[in-house]
DNA sequence: AAGTTGTTACGGTGGCGGCCGAAGCATCCG
DNA sequence: CGGATGCTTCGGCCGCCACCGTAACAACTT
């Protein structure tokens, strides 16, 4: 079986760890230039740029030339699931050997940030326990639904959810989503169509921001408001 | 942020041939003996015994001494769930460039086979579309869920499927499951809890067994009746 | 007790790959 | 058209690690 090779390739093309921050860096699903990549692993440019070539043609990376720019993004979504994987796995067994210290840097990340097209910490499962709770949504280990509580819930908020489920046309589709546990938190939160699009709308009507420089996002003041008196989520 | 580090080292121990066919081994969820993962990877003892080592303290194995034999298994379901999720990414751009030669070996995985705790292959895959089709489950890329009318069915059958969901007491649990892409086929079968019962309940009844060597499966003659008369599978 | 089998420990060899300095293209700017 | 910036290619150095041969240790067998 041939297909054995080109596993190892692909887990060997994480396993280094200047790749592996390159990847972490691109998880919120941004496209970063290779300095911006260089710098986050800390490496020279010269080697970022062999690192990034052979994540491209490894087929991890897809790349897009911007006038003098080069502007690298994970290739798909299955990338940024199987960097999911890999952390979930990291942080099992780190969290049982490591006296969980944690520095200043991570806790801007810890409160709030995009994991490739969601919202994780914090915030992130504050979320999806408030819509748990009021029954809007239901989470389970395995996956998770969309109930018509739920679908009330986000239409009014302004998300179109019939839009993301595209299922055979007649039947009113049933909106399935799927929980992504957090590897500060160790709770599930909402990711998956509905999780991506309740990211999305979080950015458009401005209740995120990004933070500069980082995964880690900050909540505005009306964002704080419509999370606790919309969603009903206890921000800490 | 120290847990790159540890990001890099799963993913490194991962990435080389021999632990990569190691872990392809164990994906059928037994244990195997240092000497058969040997065997499996294609080198010697000595070698794998060191490969193991690592993979143990790594976090990736779980080891348990019985008699003079050493069985070595998956950590954790997470370690199965990172290793689909590589598979996944080396697949699709395997598929890209790779003309698909399959060699005869690949034939019978192809037709049936374990994927760590449930069905996979073109059995696992014509098993969800069946369930699917009558309304017993519903798949989409995100998640899945078990319908009223499925859990009848469950029952019937014999699985109980209300043992899975240990969900707050009172109500009447939504079951939900998990789709699982498969490498080979490129469709989504049944995983999570209701799926490795499935498959836990097939191997009981009969209805399936194990191909001594390799994670394939062969179905029985009760069995091909059972699929086709009880689940309305076409298998092939 | 002696032989057989499963597994691990040690030492040495070879090769792959990460790293950077220097240099070469491409692109934008004044 | 120089000059600056972003990015890549090339060449050489260095270290890590996979591999095996040999050998030791443990457990079951007769």
């Amino acid at each position: 079986m041939a297909s054995n090779a080109r596993f190892a390739e692909v887990a060997s093309l994480a396993g280094d760890p200047a790749r592996a921050a390159m990847l972490h860096a691109l998880m919120d699903g941004r496209a970063l230039t290779a300095t911006e990549l260089a710098h986050a692993a800390s490496v020279t440019p010269q080697t970022a740029s062999g690192h990034l070539a052979r994540l491209a043609t490894g087929g991890l990376l897809g790349v897009e030339k911007l006038g003098r720019h080069r502007y690298y993004r994970l290739a798909s979504p299955a990338v940024a699931q199987m960097i999911e994987g890999i952390m979930q796995v990291a942080s099992i067994s780190d969290a049982a050997q490591r006296p969980v210290v944690v520095g200043p840097r991570d806790a801007a990340l810890r409160t709030a940030r995009t994991c490739y097209d969601h919202l994780a910490g914090r915030l992130g499962v504050a979320l999806a326990d408030a819509l748990d709770q009021d029954g809007r949504v239901e989470l389970a280990g395995d996956g998770g639904l969309v109930t018509d509580a739920g679908l009330t819930f986000f239409d009014r908020i302004g998300i179109d959810v019939g839009a993301l489920s595209g299922r055979k046309g007649g039947r009113p589709a049933r909106v399935l989503c799927r929980p992504c546990l957090d590897w500060s938190e160790r709770r599930p939160h909402l990711a998956g169509g509905i999780g991506a699009a309740l990211c999305a709308h979080s950015f458009a009507k401005d209740w995120i921001r990004r933070l500069p420089g980082t995964r880690a996002v900050a909540v505005t003041p009306k964002g704080q408001r419509v999370f606790r008196e919309q969603f009903g989520a206890r921000l800490s």
